[in-house]
DNA sequence: GGCTTTGCCGATCGTTCGTTCGTTCTGGAA
DNA sequence: TTCCAGAACGAACGAACGATCGGCAAAGCC
């Protein structure tokens, strides 16, 4: 529970005032929206601040009285899409209950269907935190282990209880995470694959993997 | 050949005091091995080619009588790789006939094989070649394609002879592929861990995924 | 000894980068 | 009406960027 804790505040002070379209008062969000854009198409080196304040069509000064610099302006597009996963993963958990493969299960579901919901954010994630000043990057990478730490007890308790049968938990853990983070970078969202119908099919890939179900005999 | 080939002896400073011997005549290796560290390091856009030069104990322009820039440096770089990667597909897949499962079970192993011994040139084509221009990007994106229909083919394969049993083939396959090159992302090559035993895991982890050797009965 | 090629250097070009600054506009509060 | 904080602007800063150029020492060939 640790790194798992995070500023779930969202949208904070700034009144909800804002007119009928107004060009002013929705900077912020502009920004952030732009921001994400550029971000997922050039990467944290390869995009420029000036290109995300002509994508929000606004001035490269408008950016600042915002955020701090690019730097910020990335960190704070991540923390807000790992908030939203973090939310999502105490709920399910928090349904799934005691059971090892239930809550196996609900990680891999809320997982996948973050990768979906959250595409661009999960790659930037995925591909570009690195590039991110330590200062930004440290909690943010903390808080991920925390996840590792909730696949790994989820299958060392299942192993305990007998429902899962692996002789290398942490190889079966890095590999069921690597599929499912594997989906940000193939999902087509027009296509004809459901979220649900995804979710179901990778919770079957990983029980396979972590031997649920077999018989103990050999 | 491979990693071993670096910046020789010459540690001298600036061009005055040259020795007679070593300095000359191995730029293009010294350029190359700088390169990979930097591009590592620091991603594509990240990295300038004066960081690159610096590393090589080389100046600016002396990189740029061995390629025509940045892009073909990159270019170069994981195209070797690259190379290297095709002729160990080709040499083990020789080997394994037409057997679909232990054509499969090759793949598996050359794959995770090559994500370790070519970790850093593997992490740039995973994650960095997407920045590269279009001219040099497609050519390689459309290799990469083919290993893709390698490994489908020996699933469908797998399927179609009885030995693989999965609803799902190119679920199957994008997984299977996902925790393979995810070694390179967290392989220590100072750990315990060999990479025959690694290998041998992988295979068993991906025929799981498959259904191999399951009982068809329901 | 002359001539050409190879391998590399320092200086510099024009551009773009992240960031800062001073200024202006607007909508309410006093 | 005055005042002020919030919101946004254009111009400019120094640094770094990728790229180009002319030059030059050593080596190879005749």
């Amino acid at each position: 529970m640790d790194a798992m804790s995070g500023k779930a505040a969202g949208k904070s002070g700034k009144a909800a005032d804002n007119g009928p379209s107004s060009p002013r008062g929705n900077g912020r969000d502009a920004i952030m929206d732009a921001a994400r854009d550029v971000f997922a198409e050039r990467g944290y080196f390869g995009t420029s601040i000036r290109d995300i304040a002509k994508r929000a069509d606004m001035s490269l000064s408008a950016l600042y009285y915002y955020y701090s610099g690019k730097a910020e302006l990335f960190h704070a597009l991540i923390e807000d899409s790992l908030d939203d996963y973090f939310r999502h993963c105490e709920k399910e958990l928090a349904q799934a209950g005691d059971d090892p493969a239930a809550r196996l299960a609900a990680l891999v579901r809320v997982t996948v269907d973050y990768r979906v919901r959250r595409r661009v954010e999960s790659l930037l994630t995925l591909q570009e935190l690195r590039y991110l000043e330590p200062e930004y990057r440290n909690p943010i990478i903390e808080r991920r282990h925390a996840v590792s730490g909730l696949f790994q007890k989820a299958i060392d308790d299942g192993i305990a209880g007998g429902v899962f049968r692996t002789p290398h938990p942490d190889d079966a853990r890095r590999a069921v995470m690597a599929m499912c983070n594997a989906v940000a970078q193939w999902y087509d969202p027009s296509g004809d694959l459901g979220t649900t119908e995804l979710c179901d099919r990778y919770v079957r890939l990983a029980f396979a993997m972590l031997g649920h179900g077999e018989t103990p005999a050999r």
